[in-house]
RNA sequence: GGAUGGAUUCCCGAGUGGCCAAAGGGGACAGACUGUAAAUCUGCUGCAAAUUGCUUCGGUGGUUCGAAUCCACCUCCAUCCA
């Protein structure tokens, strides 16, 4: 069927399951360029932790958001979504179709639905206020403070989340609106694009072996060492490049804060942990397309299959 | 050959007569998520058709109204003395 909306080719998966080089064939199969959905690569010097596609393995492809900040700026939803927007724009303006590839749902989601994140500018001393409110004070303190403002956030946010208290009580606060409010309306929006969804999920176990593998050969391609380069150029544990898998192990490692035993295998279980929830996400998400690579055997009859679904929905 | 310590639910590890299906941690599993999302947070974990029943704490047999907890023997492990 015909649509007057704009094509929107998503691919995604759990860390791990083969999205990079997936994408890859899809996008000169359709003629598309890829925009980076990940929240790490788009990290200039991350790039053997943050498993970052090399310019030869982007095979002449077009790739956009990858490696476009330096670790010491900060990246969130928000930018994700103006910068995406901007890619997709020129992409359409060539006449061809956009890829999103990487595996964060949520921003995913922000382009997808178009969620508006309010024009509200951060301020960074009201947060560290209420950060040191929580940290003094306790977590249901601050728990209470929201309640006074807007008690039905209460009985979505537990008290615990104290990131997720502090921005409701932010919203709050620079809105005038609860944040629940603004949420329930967010989640009925419809999709301006015509897109097709892919989520790309393996057997659980080898999904975890593979990742096992996987960050053995980061650490044997270097990983140490990129971490290194990265505490000599002056990143720090706070940083939010430095929250990456791989990166807050070895910086605790390399700060004598734990053997690199542990980190190795914190590195390894805190992985297995994050393709769990970005399959928790996936699960929810409505409108995707589930591929098993167990009931496929190799990329090429995937390829196949999504060919067949695009040219249902009138994307190709 | 002798002495001592130990064997606990998937793992580590508490528990030394009833309040124990058994603390705590880990893992596994499930979930939330709308400006840090590779972040942050929650739930659950012996079995079974629910506030009940059943089977568990190396094995066997005892003591007791009642045992993971006490006794005897056995098996295995650790350390020490020969």
């Amino acid at each position: 069927m015909m649509s007057d909306k704009k094509p929107l080719v998503i691919l995604t998966g759990p860390t791990a399951a083969g999205k990079s080089e997936l994408s890859i064939s899809l996008a000169k199969a359709i003629d598309g360029e890829i925009i980076s959905a990940d929240s790490m690569q788009v990290y200039k010097h991350m790039d053997i932790g943050s498993a970052k596609i090399t310019h030869e393995e982007m095979n002449g492809i077009e790739h956009h958001l990858i490696d476009i900040l330096e670790p010491s700026e900060e990246f969130h939803v928000v930018k994700f979504q103006s910068l995406a927007k901007a890619a997709m724009q020129s992409i359409y303006a060539k006449g061809k179709i956009p890829i999103l590839v990487g595996g964060t749902g949520f921003y995913i989601q922000s382009v997808l639905y178009d969620i508006d994140f309010t024009e509200s500018e951060e301020d960074e001393t009201f947060r560290s206020d209420l950060e040191n409110f929580a940290r003094e004070k306790g977590a249901d303190a601050l728990f209470e403070r929201l309640r006074s403002i807007d008690p039905e956030s209460c009985k979505i946010i537990h008290a615990n989340n104290i990131k997720r208290v502090i921005r409701a009580i932010e919203f709050y606060e620079k809105t005038g609106r609860p944040i629940s409010e603004h949420n329930k309306e967010q989640r009925e929006k419809i999709s301006p694009y015509n897109f097709a969804y892919f989520v790309l999920d393996d057997d659980r176990a080898v999904l975890y072996e593979k990742i096992n593998k996987r960050v053995d050969i980061m650490l044997e391609n270097g990983l140490i060492d990129e971490v290194k380069a990265l505490k000599e150029m002056g990143c720090t544990s706070d940083m939010v490049s430095m929250q990456g898998l791989g990166y807050k192990e070895i910086l605790d490692y390399l700060d004598g804060k734990c053997t690199l035993e542990d980190a190795i295998y914190r590195i390894k279980r805190d992985t297995r942990h994050f393709a769990k929830r970005q399959l928790t996400w996936f699960r929810r998400e409505a409108d995707t397309i589930h591929i098993l690579r167990q009931d496929f055997k190799q990329n090429e009859l995937i390829l196949e299959y999504m060919m067949k679904v695009l040219a249902e929905k009138g994307l190709v």
